[in-house]
DNA sequence: CTTATAATTGAGAATCTTTCTCAATTGCGC
DNA sequence: GCGCAATTGAGAAAGATTCTCAATTATAAG
């Protein structure tokens, strides 16, 4: 796990994603992965929407993008983006999970719970506080989980 | 949402459970709700193993503890128990949720990837950063989600 | 550009998980 | 104790996820 740099707050939107089609391809070949349309398609429905959406809404909008594609494919494409770190869980509130694409980083999503958009923000306050836990209570902290959820600015009309 | 207090870090095991039986009947009682043989089951169970569990094995042992009790009803009484502030969700690395016992206060849990065992700790670092997103960002933060993983002191034998 | 091969897919079945329904029961205020 | 609304158990129903397997396809090699 990698630690964010020091205090300045770093928003950034998923929206202009950095991957070209190349990049991609190498991350699947590094993993003896095929580059499929099915698991193109399920990354850019995700890249185009810039919010979290759940297993079925992707669903609905991976068959508009490439008709014939099955619920199960959707599941096991999902299933290898997060493998590959491409795509990451968001926690709802109700106890559901949705999926967005992963940010690049160590960084930590705000959730708008009105538009179901993700920012995601790197200013990441757990290095500190995992060491220090550590020493203090001898427990080894190996991972954290942690979400924003709020309104946007635009959800504040 | 309550900010814990200053930089104390604050554990605290759930094992010693605080509240007695008036307590809990008055928590329910001030929401209409019955304080049934069930409900107190489910809670007994959960703070007894002091650790997260899965729907299933709460059904299991409150089956045990209460012979007879229907899983429609431990799925019921969690809901219940969850409005009232008793227990809490725990999501789970590899996507799914388990249920613990709910910290008194603002606190969050470590979660022990070996013994499943739950510790809460009450150094919440977000009060401050949430107020300087807000600042900063415009973004209202109105609620926040963080977990840590780890090993305790006695699984790392 | 073929060809061989292993990975992937679609469709539906199978399996879990969670919610509903409804008659019977039960906690609790009086 | 009585009355009644809240709760429960059991099973059905609905939803979510995983499996199976034959057909397809991306890829590397030639
Ligand atoms: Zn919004
Ligand atoms: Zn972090
Ligand atoms: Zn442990
Ligand atoms: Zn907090």
């Amino acid at each position: 796990m990698r630690w964010a740099g020091a205090g300045v707050i770093n928003l950034k939107t998923k929206s202009g994603g950095t991957q070209n089609s190349g990049d991609l391809k190498a991350i699947f070949h590094a993993k003896r992965l095929k580059c499929t349309p099915q698991r193109l398609a399920v990354l850019k429905v995700l890249k185009e929407s810039g919010a979290y959406l759940s297993i079925n809404m992707l669903d609905k909008k991976v068959k508009e993008m490439l008709p014939g594609t099955g619920l199960a494919t959707v599941y096991r494409a999902l299933e290898t983006l997060e493998e590959l770190g491409l795509v990451a869980k968001v926690h709802l509130e109700d106890g559901c999970h949705s999926y967005a694409v992963a940010p690049e980083g160590h960084m930590h999503p705000i959730v708008c719970t009105e538009c179901n958009k993700v920012i995601d923000f790197a200013e990441c306050p757990l290095g500190e506080l995992s060491e220090k836990l550590t020493q203090d209570t001898g427990i080894v902290i190996q991972n954290h989980f942690l979400q924003l959820f709020g309104k946007c600015r635009e959800c504040q009309a």
